[in-house]
DNA sequence: GTGTCAAGACGGAACGTCTCGTCTCGTGGT
DNA sequence: ACCACGAGACGAGACGTTCCGTCTTGACAC
């Protein structure tokens, strides 16, 4: 491992000088044309202190926008767990349709997931400082939902959630398709008929029922 | 449209030499260290000879692999059909999840990937002339699936073509998990549990023998 | 003769490395 | 308590390199 200089010295008007000055340039000239020269310039930084502190163009701009979400003190996600999974699900469906369709938000994401694509490293950060924790969320709620019965209870959480995202993750990034609420709808629909439980792994009720049949 | 040079008098020779070499580069060097300087220069062709005929990097690259697969009289593709669909997806899945192991394919078609997110010129290209008729061949064997009742009639299928290779493209594209033979499995089952028609659009063949065997 | 070709010169952009001289600390001697 | 010192991060930017996309030249083919 090749050390880092001493973290404790590093300036942090410098750092916060030039994840901003990348967070507008990014918005300004988008990611392709986004340059390091650029930054450091825009930032009134050496260029030697980004790639003192970076190994690459989208390790700046992911720390860019994690610096934007990990802003507020609520670093635990929660989704909304009324009882209803077909409710809550269409509703943080929807949600995920509308913030892709924002074109504030569609460059630079777009972008993050390219160089994550070919950067397994970067790919490690993103995952364990931005996709981790919300995919928990998205567990964490269907988990409950197999305790009151209404996702297979042996179901692979894994699988499931790539069933429900990968079709509309799919459809954003390489635009195969219209991403409208109804198709969230539509996703959140077969996907409730796949993850079904079988008759015979109910709750309560039915519980005791298999205990006798058992014994 | 821009006019392009007189088509009649390209030198078939420059051409076959340039896409060749573009293979060749980007399997030694990778997509993204790939240049154009260096494929005219192992191509023994001007620069201007790429330039004049492609409008990028991507282009060139996406032109050289399908001279390979276009190379064959073959251009209609069909799926295996014994009738079984469980069977015929799981052979179709495994397949697809040992290609994308493939080493040699890997490093390519990422990169093709990674270019087509970003340039909805060259994603058209490569929609219409690659990933098209594969997904013509697997929408067509859906609807057979469909006309033997083991499919919901009204299902829609584009939606289910998403479904089921989505999630297994998405954790190739991100290596956010590990693609077996199980897991293609897996995929088919959930799948063919989400797309399973109701019992009461079946026809009367079906019907009779479902409720026997659920008898 | 007109247009494509190979070859390569050209100006420009950005790369990543490398000095410079400055500034900011923590430490130790007094 | 003070301050001189040294380590090291800093802003600035020169440097050599690579690659871009355009342009020029002379050879060759239709």
């Amino acid at each position: 491992m090749v050390k880092q200089p001493n973290p404790a010295r590093r300036s942090e008007r410098s750092r916060q000088a030039i994840l901003t000055a990348a967070r507008e340039l990014v918005s300004e000239v988008g990611y392709a044309k986004l340059s390091i020269e650029a930054i450091a310039a825009r930032a009134g930084v050496g260029k030697q202190t980004i790639y003192r502190w970076w190994p690459s163009k989208g390790a700046v701009v992911l720390d860019a926008f994690l610096a934007l979400s990990e802003s507020g003190p609520e670093d635990s996600m929660t989704l909304p767990d009324t009882g209803d999974l077909e409710a809550d699900l269409k509703v943080v469906m929807r949600a995920t349709v509308a913030e892709f369709a924002d074109p504030a938000f569609e460059g630079p994401i777009r972008a993050l997931n390219t160089e994550i694509i070919n950067d397994p490293a970067l790919a490690a950060q993103y995952r364990a400082r931005l996709a981790g924790p919300v995919e928990e969320a998205k567990r964490a709620r269907l988990r409950s939902a197999q305790r009151a019965g209404q996702l297979a209870a042996d179901a692979d959480l894994d699988l499931a959630l790539e069933l429900l995202y990968a079709p509309l993750y799919q459809r954003w990034l390489f635009r195969s398709g219209p991403l409208t609420p109804a198709y969230a709808d539509a996703l959140v629909e077969v996907f409730l008929k796949a993850m079904r439980p079988d008759v015979d792994q109910l709750t309560d009720a039915q519980d005791s029922a298999k205990l006798e049949k058992s014994g």
